[in-house]
DNA sequence: ATACTGACTATACTGTAGTCTAGTTGCTAT
DNA sequence: ATAGCAACTAGACTACAGTATAGTCAGTAT
């Protein structure tokens, strides 16, 4: 059966491919990432070189792979919070999931996703197309809150998404610069009440 | 005489770092940071490789170090904003110059030093040295602002001025993956507005 | 049955940052 | 005057990501 035959074919591929992913990720997590060579994740994995490169761009892709499957489940979050009626509790929860989601990759890891989003020209990543996405549904979510009087209404909803989703960008990056020495999800509360409250007292 | 001799030995190791630090600057410019070897650096400044990795510890260094020079005229604002009176006009004040100062570095050399911040493990770089006076310094301005009821009392003035620092490298942080593709000073404006004003109506 | 296709192997090669070594030179201290 | 020393030269070398090439093999289409 033709189909059938093609779909023998795609599943040794896919085999090669999370074979490598896998091999790639123990070794990772056992000596870091810098510490960790293409030809000796190729060597462990039983592959020859070029497998590796027909399989992924370039190292990182191993990271930024990973980091996208999780983000497609981490997405599921926003469904989530629609059931939240709470302008603040929404917003809250939002927040320190997405921060529980980073905590959960890695610093690790994460510098890996942060150094190749930088490295990168002109050439659209895989992340900001999924950025796009979680600016979409946060645009929306602002745009509710602020029919319902709940959000102030001076500011385009665009804007103010841009400026949350930017500051939580920042904690995590610190984050990663400082190897993971504070609380993630404690900072992002900090940050949290600040976006709400603002500064200057009432 | 002792002294003017060993001056003028240090004047002679001062100009080979500074021929160094100008001929890779110029390149950089002209053909951009990824673009340019160690390599051609020191053959345009007629100097052995050896004698650049005597003066810069890395090829990023050149940047590290052009930024840190910047860097400490740019901590003159600080002064500068003391002499405000108002609250917000002083905070929205040394968040603009903050902003213009990225901006002047520009964005290719940014990205190399937020790369670099990314790459080191545990080793204090000289930038999150530098850094740590710029907290002290705006946590003393928090301070004095909470002092004078200009600012909430509820809150730590470290926990805000942490909040604040982050979300504004977040947006620097931004604006390099982008390429510079955004006003830092307008998106600084909005973040400010935000962090001022809050996000729920008054 | 046979020819096609694309995943795969094996391995040499390129480019570049950074290291290392051996030797030179000229300022400096005594 | 001379010995020492730090800055420098020249260039070979290492480590590693990524590329290129030539050929094998197995599933697939006709």
């Amino acid at each position: 059966m033709a189909k059938s035959g093609a779909t023998r074919r795609k599943q040794a591929t896919d085999e090669t491919h999370r074979l490598i992913s896998k091999t790639a990720i123990a070794l990772f997590n056992k000596k870091g990432y810098g510490h960790v060579t293409v030809d000796e994740i190729c060597d462990k994995a039983g592959v020859a070189k070029g497998t590796f490169y027909r399989h992924f761009k370039s190292k990182d892709y191993i990271i930024i792979e990973g980091f996208l499957d999780a983000y497609t489940a981490y997405m599921g979050l926003f469904e989530e919070a629609k059931e939240i009626a709470d302008y603040r509790d929404r917003t809250a929860q939002l927040l320190i999931g997405t921060l529980e989601y980073f905590n959960s990759v890695g610093v690790d890891f994460m510098k890996v996703v942060f150094q190749s989003q930088l490295e990168r020209g002109q050439e659209e990543s895989p992340i900001s197309v999924g950025e796009r996405e979680l600016y979409k549904v946060g645009r929306q979510l602002v745009l509710e809150a602020q029919e319902n009087g709940e959000a102030r209404a001076d500011m385009d909803a665009e804007k103010i998404i841009f400026a949350i989703v930017r500051s939580v960008r920042g904690i995590v990056y610190e984050w990663c610069m400082e190897d993971g020495g504070f609380d993630l999800v404690e900072a992002g509360k900090d940050l949290m009440s600040i976006i709400a409250e603002g500064l200057v007292p009432r």
